[in-house]
RNA sequence: GUCCCCGUAGCUCAGCUGGAUAGAGCAUCGGAUUCCUAAUCCGGAGGUCGCAGGUUCGAAUCCUGCCGGGGACGCCA
């Protein structure tokens, strides 16, 4: 749409002899569409001109308009009021659409520009739960949309596999080993070794609270896993290859995939180095028995290192950081993580910049919201340390056994693989979608029943609109019908949704730009929308063979750009449901 | 106490870098299916945009203060 926008912007410039002007973006849709189809407020122009903006209106209305889509151009008070030439400007439009092809929507705003985007990052040992999905899929939206604007992304994944929790889950398999030995069966043989793993922690930790001494035993582990003992060495490698299997499966499922999966336990050879650069440029200070760095006055001190002379993920967030940027200079390095740890991040950009690196200001904390649970009548943010976690793949074949009942009861004449493929796809992208609808930093109370709904604004009915757009475009080619350029769509309706196809690139790039998916989501539902409400209106394959060849190409728009939309978002767009 | 985020209809949320009468969905009430999938569509009802100032020709949108909710604030990640 810009396109269009600007040659308008142009034409204004020209006419009153302006040179620089930013126009096409102060430009916007009327309330109603008896006012026009598009309208330029002129206050800006007349604080400029120092006249008055009806003035100015008046002046650019009564001046010549050469361009062929635009049909009229009136005032409307301090506005500039364009109506569209509605033949001329869907056969424009079309066409730039069908020339994108597969490309639709792909921009350059981000050509040549390096992203790292680090998201989903969680522990090892651990399942995946919940509020899992809303670091990886936020983050793989953003991956998508950021590559589709045109940035060069790499995705990555920032493994908690290292830290003293290690040392806890090394002491719990030696000591259980008579009631659940983790050898026997191995634990590769295992169905659910994540699971039985994550049992194990807990119990153990119970287990701290009753019994003196634990808490050494798990320090000593963790103290023979960083000095390279081979048993603990090798337990932690197998615990670390079987996390990393169960978590491929379900990131499959999502739709979600890295560059680089790199844990924290590559961080910590580097580890001296940067404590180093921190005492050589005089940052390092003693604190309490600690080591720490004083940031700004703004915000409490970064902990550097702990009394017991080990570090914390945040030195290692500093390492990975400086790695990073030597591996892959970046122009904006994302971390998709939640809204509780900003002070961290805060901290670790500032001591970055403290060390010198220009590059701190190009990190951004792409912060989101938490997912509360349930619990006890009261919302509360989900913790693995207490049981109570609501498993991730658990919530996902919820939603694929009810998309299963329903997708049997619409259309029962459909194989049981096709039955099996379009609910997968149905029920994980409804809860896919449930998460990304909402601006990222809003918190989200997790309530299953609301995932699950199908009707309204959800996954389902992009899908289902998506899926209508299928339906007219086979009975169309099964009558050979031939598309045709456009230029019978003349009906309100069809202009409203032509101009809402044509905003798809600018959503992409605004929705990379300001890493929130959620642009996107709620574009999508206004095209679903306006789409619906013109199918319930108008046939789109009717007696008239001309006008319905223009209305399919049309479909063909609606469908390249809702198609489009859906993968960026990791849901997939389906033929039938 | 300090800092961060949020506060729009009963509930969940849109509202782009300020622009012409504040929009959806859910729930509720009433309608639509000979015809491209009714997981849809149409209509009714429902709002002092937390409060008070300020900036501006113009504020839900920007600034300040207050109130309410959530979160973070040294040896976890």
């Amino acid at each position: 749409m810009r396109h269009f926008r600007q040659q308008i912007g142009d034409r204004v410039a020209s006419i009153l002899d302006l040179t620089s002007t930013d126009l096409a973006d102060s430009m916007t849709d009327p309330p109603s569409q008896d006012l026009g189809d598009l309208s330029l407020p002129c206050f800006q122009l007349a604080k400029q001109l120092k006249k008055s903006p009806p003035e100015i209106a008046t002046q650019l209305a009564q001046a010549s308009w050469d361009l062929p889509w635009l049909q009229s151009v009136d005032t409307a008070g301090p506005y500039l009021n364009f109506k569209v030439n509605r033949s001329e400007f869907a056969r424009l439009a079309v066409e730039r659409v069908l020339q994108a092809g597969e490309g639709w929507g792909r921009g350059e705003s981000g050509q040549g520009q390096t992203v790292i985007v680090e998201y989903s990052s969680p522990n090892i040992a651990k399942q995946l739960a919940v509020h899992h999905l809303r670091s990886t899929m936020l983050g793989q939206a953003m991956a998508n949309l950021l590559r589709w604007a045109g940035h060069t992304v790499i995705s990555w994944n920032h493994l908690g596999d290292w830290g003293t929790g290690f040392g806890k889950l090394l002491a719990a398999w030696e000591k259980y080993r008579s009631t659940d030995d983790l050898d026997s069966p191995p634990l590769e043989k295992r169905e659910d070794p994540v699971s039985d793993l994550n049992a194990l922690y807990v119990r153990f930790n119970q287990s701290c609270q009753e019994e003196e001494g634990l808490d050494s035993i798990a320090r000593e582990w963790f103290r023979k896993l960083e000095a390279g003992d081979p048993l603990a060495v090798s337990r932690w490698k197998r615990i670390r290859a079987v996390s990393l299997h169960k978590f491929d499966s379900i990131y499959q499922r999502l739709g979600v995939s890295f560059d680089k999966t790199i844990g924290e336990s590559h961080y910590e050879q580097g580890m001296e180095a940067v404590i180093a650069q921190l005492q050589d440029k005089g940052l390092l200070v003693e604190s309490d028995g600690a080591e720490v760095v004083h940031v700004t006055d703004q915000m409490p001190p970064m902990l550097i290192r702990k009394q017991d002379g080990a570090t914390l993920y945040g030195t290692r967030d500093l390492a990975s950081a400086m790695e990073r940027h030597k591996l892959y200079p970046f122009d904006r390095c994302l971390y998709v993580v939640d809204a509780g740890q900003g002070l961290h991040f805060k901290q670790v950009f500032g001591v970055l910049k403290l060390l010198g690196h220009e590059w701190a200001s190009h990190l951004e904390h792409a912060e989101f919201g938490v997912m509360r649970l349930k619990v006890d009548g009261a919302w509360k943010k989900g913790k693995t340390r207490g049981g109570q976690v609501v498993l991730l793949e658990e919530v996902l074949n919820q939603a694929v056994q009810l998309a299963t009942r329903k997708v049997q009861e619409k259309n029962p004449d459909l194989d049981s693989q096709q039955v099996e493929q379009i609910s997968e796809a149905v029920g994980v992208g409804a809860v896919i979608f449930s998460d990304m609808k909402a601006a990222r930093r809003k918190d989200v109370n997790f309530e299953l029943e609301k995932i699950l709904a199908f009707d309204g604004e959800t996954g389902p009915y992009l899908q289902y609109t998506h899926v209508r757009f299928c339906s007219i475009l086979r009975k169309a080619a099964s009558q050979g019908l031939a598309a045709g350029d456009g230029r019978l769509l003349e009906e309100a309706e069809e202009l409203v949704l032509l101009k809402r196809i044509l905003r798809f690139p600018e959503v992409v790039a605004r929705a990379a730009r300001d890493a929130e998916p959620s642009h996107l989501s709620q574009y999508l539902l206004e095209l679903a929308s306006e789409f619906n409400t013109y199918y319930a209106q108008h046939r789109v394959l009717g007696d008239d063979a001309s006008l319905s060849s223009d209305r399919l190409v049309l479909v063909d728009a609606l469908k390249k750009t809702l198609g489009r939309g859906l993968q960026l978002l990791c849901i997939d767009p389906l033929e039938r449901m």
